[in-house]
DNA sequence: CCAAACATTGCAACCCAATTGCAAAAATCC
DNA sequence: GGATTTTTGCAATTGGGTTGCAATGTTTGG
């Protein structure tokens, strides 16, 4: 019966794996679900703690594989831990640059993506080369806010 | 001899510690003086690789005095390891934030604390506040990029 | 100047996230 | 069906960071 409530993310996790050219397997079924159910960006182990089987050393090359083939990218909110989130349709598997800015909230640690935009670039020293850049913004999400 | 040529730090590392509220010990003063001499971010493994004496378990106790009194700041440069930089003068103690953005090297893996400065905050979803932000720019220094 | 109190240091041991080696199990390919 | 490749799970290892504790160094008060 979970697997009849959870069948509505079956047909969008394989069209996903499909188009990132990553071979669907339970595992790795698994892993996206929870991505898609959980919105915003997780660590590791918030995976682990949502997964009701598989083996952890499993999970990081699941991980490794979503990252090398553009179905995850990296987020570092600068909780001393990485998290990872769900690329964007347009995230290219080759180059894929994390050039969204993230929302990191300092109260509840959750980490949401925001949407891409053209950010005013700061001045730079002499001869430096910009390919892409990671931008945290740090507060309290409206959940937290309210509750202050 | 090192203890001459090395002196011209002296006194500029007993004016930091002074300032911060910190007391000299000779390990502080070793890791001060590595930071001074190597001008961009480290790892707490770049800093032991430095120390030609000095344990593990103290270093660490030492950068997080240092922390705590605002003598250097965290820097999450998006490469899985937590560096530490030199706060400037006006860092404080008590609340300072890590508000002026960094640069990191893709291919050398230096990290450099630019000028601080405004910037133009993405939008954002309604009832979120921003309490302070963390820019990383990704590119290659100067240096690697005159080599390619 | 000495002793009690406190701060700093070094060592051993430990914790945890992440990785590696390797063999079992699954899927794929003639 | 049998060989090959891919994926998985387990055991063991690595490496960063921490904790407990005893030894040293420093400060302070008499």
């Amino acid at each position: 019966m979970l697997e009849q409530q959870d069948g509505k993310y079956k047909q969008e996790i394989l069209e996903i794996l499909k188009a990132k050219a990553v071979k669907p397997t339970a595992v790795r079924e698994l892993v996206l679900k929870i991505f898609l159910k959980q919105k915003h960006a997780l660590t590791s182990s918030n995976i682990e703690s949502f997964m009701p089987w598989g083996d952890r050393v499993t999970l990081f090359r699941t991980l490794k594989t979503f990252e090398q083939r553009g179905v995850i990218h990296k987020v570092n909110d600068g909780s001393s831990s990485v998290k990872y989130a769900l690329c964007s349709d347009d995230c290219e598997a080759s180059s894929h640059f994390d050039v969204h800015p993230h929302f990191h909230c300092e109260k509840c640690g959750k980490t949401i993506c925001l949407d891409r935009q053209e950010i005013e670039l700061p001045l730079l020293p002499d001869g430096i080369v910009v390919n892409d850049y990671s931008l945290v913004l740090n507060g309290l999400c409206s959940d937290c806010a309210k509750k202050q």
